[in-house]
DNA sequence: CTGCAACGTCGTAAATGGTAGCCATAAGTC
DNA sequence: GACTTATGGCTACCATTTACGACGTTGCAG
């Protein structure tokens, strides 16, 4: 592979000249440029990276810490992180934290000591405390998915208690008054907000929240068959299930269909994060929009503005959620 | 930060025993390595990936490409790829090809030209000559969903052509007669290996194949919505509808639901890949496994068995699909 | 008992391929 | 003639890996 002395030789200029034309910070006569970009293309040179990190510092890659990469809602969001970085030319190092705090912070280490430039991380697990020093270090952070007040302006959110807001108020407003809640995981900071916002908005149709038609789900698909077997056992009456997440509703509506139960004609059914299958599903799911795309492309956006000095670039840090109202709810009693 | 000088300097020893301690190929004594060791730890020390790479040349990075992030397809694979790696202390850089041939090939540049160890590569629109000229490079690759029998033992992939035999004889078996095939896009290679199955099955029930019976999709929801629009207003008749993706019987089902047509009462549906959602639609479908997530973790052991020389692992290129019989398929004229 | 080869252990120093800053020089500008 | 701009030529530096060689110990043959 050629180096950049083979360059500078073939062009007849120096080293130095050679290493201005690539880092276009300096003046160049038009001539000498050409006549190095021309030895490159002659020589195929690409300059070696290893070199350029370890000289610079710097290696032109961001890590991207998520807690799972299967399933409908990470996707989207690496992809516009992905395109964003790759079209300013730095690369994506992944690692996944499976929500639990001994693998985050593993995996914070695991991209820190890979040099990263920056990370952006999609943490529940780990501590604020953990995450506050984390944004004292060297390597800068950008959080998604979590809000923080003392390093708020490193936090790209989602207002998850108005959504939980939205979704229940929508119920609601339908007429309904006994609603089941299938919830996240305690654990997870925007299901405890989601949940919030559920109160809220019984609390505001003078609704009493009753524990025993909350049910802690997983997140995932069986979390919502689980909490639907749960709830329908329980001989309790409810016309609307408001649940966290959408792949929770496509679960519980599985159940209801097997037993025979109609939606939304007999049972309401309200989701959130408006994943891409939300659509598909039958009967179409009315949810919360969760912008999770939106909010990869402005991390990525925030770390070309603020550690590679890309300014002109406008970031957001709090995004709103909005009710999608399609088939899944309706009036109580009009089947 | 610490350098190796630093550890050599408070163990007493020179740099190049402290890199035989980390690098453990070559002997050193039980008494300097404990010193080193212990020298280490105070002065929390990390060896400078950079100068790692640069002095050996190589990365322990892994460039892995692939079609789309999005979707339900490739997350289960980039879990697997990501874990086994992590497993082994590599790190996997993502970029995404969009099955755009352009696009691939200058994804392949940037993972070369950030000094990637070996590429896993999920293209489609790139030629088998470029394949196999990129193979014969110093960068070793391995292919997912691709064979090409001059590289065949880099190739992990599915027999395609068995799964699209398996769903359509499925349907056949169950007695139908009139069955329509939404394909994937005909520019991709797995598309028209599930279309040749779908034949192959066909004519050996002696059905003729109808190319007015067969729609080419985009492998998306959207493409099953237009494809059932089209086949439902041709006035054609058909009792069952074999879709090459899972995502366009999604769709297609959808679209029957909407104009009150019953599945599996009125038409049956079989799908292929068995995503995860497979089984929470509804009805649940009846499709073509396609174990995604093992092909991606055998392409990482394959990697680690002949690029790190991790040996006794075991590895498997071609996989089988197996029909998965839920409730989206039945007899013809069961309601 | 001795001589020496083999071996394990460790240090020295040379790559590795760049970046970046400094100063000198030459040519062009006002 | 002072000033600016373009370029060359050095050199220090980045933190490792690794070839090569030195040194001491051991074991074995003569």
């Amino acid at each position: 592979m050629a180096t950049i002395y083979d360059v500078a030789e073939r062009a007849g200029v120096s080293l130095a000249t050679v290493s201005r034309v690539m880092n276009k910070n300096t003046n160049v006569g038009e001539k000498t440029k050409q006549k190095v970009l021309a030895a490159m293309a002659e020589l195929d040179y690409r300059p070696n990276t290893f070199a350029q990190s370890l000289a610079s510092n710097s290696s032109n890659s961001i890590g991207v810490l998520v807690s799972q990469l299967d399933g409908p809602y990470y996707g989207p969001m690496m992809a516009e992180i992905e395109s964003a970085l790759r079209a300013a030319n730095k690369h994506v190092i992944i690692a996944v934290g499976h929500s639990d705090a001994a693998q985050e912070i593993d995996s914070v280490e695991f991209l820190l000591g890979r040099g990263c430039d920056a990370l952006i991380l999609d943490v529940e697990a780990v501590s604020d405390e953990y995450l506050i020093e984390l944004s004292q270090g060297a390597t800068p952070i950008v959080l998604i998915n979590r809000y923080i007040s003392e390093i708020s302006e490193r936090c790209i959110y989602l207002d998850n208690e108005l959504g939980g807001y939205l979704a229940t108020r929508h119920v609601l407003e339908l007429g309904h008054r006994d609603i089941a809640y299938v919830s996240g995981p305690k654990r997870k900071h925007d299901a405890n907000e989601r949940l919030e916002g559920h109160k809220k908005a019984l609390a505001e149709f003078d609704v009493v929240y009753k524990p025993s038609l909350c049910f802690e789900g997983d997140y995932k698909e069986d979390g919502g068959v689980v909490a639907m077997e749960h709830l329908l056992d329980s001989a309790q009456r409810f016309s609307a299930v408001v649940c966290a997440n959408d792949q929770m509703v496509s679960g519980a509506i599985s159940v209801c269909l097997e037993r025979g139960l109609k939606v939304p004609g007999d049972l309401s059914f309200v989701g959130y994060d408006n994943i891409p299958f939300a659509r598909y599903i039958s009967p179409k799911l009315t949810t919360v929009n969760n912008p999770i795309h939106e909010m990869g492309k402005m991390a990525a956006l925030w770390l070309l503005k603020n550690i590679y000095k890309n300014d002109q670039l406008e970031v957001t840090n709090v995004f709103v959620p909005e009710l999608v109202v399609r088939g899944s709810a309706r009036r109580p009693g009009n089947k």
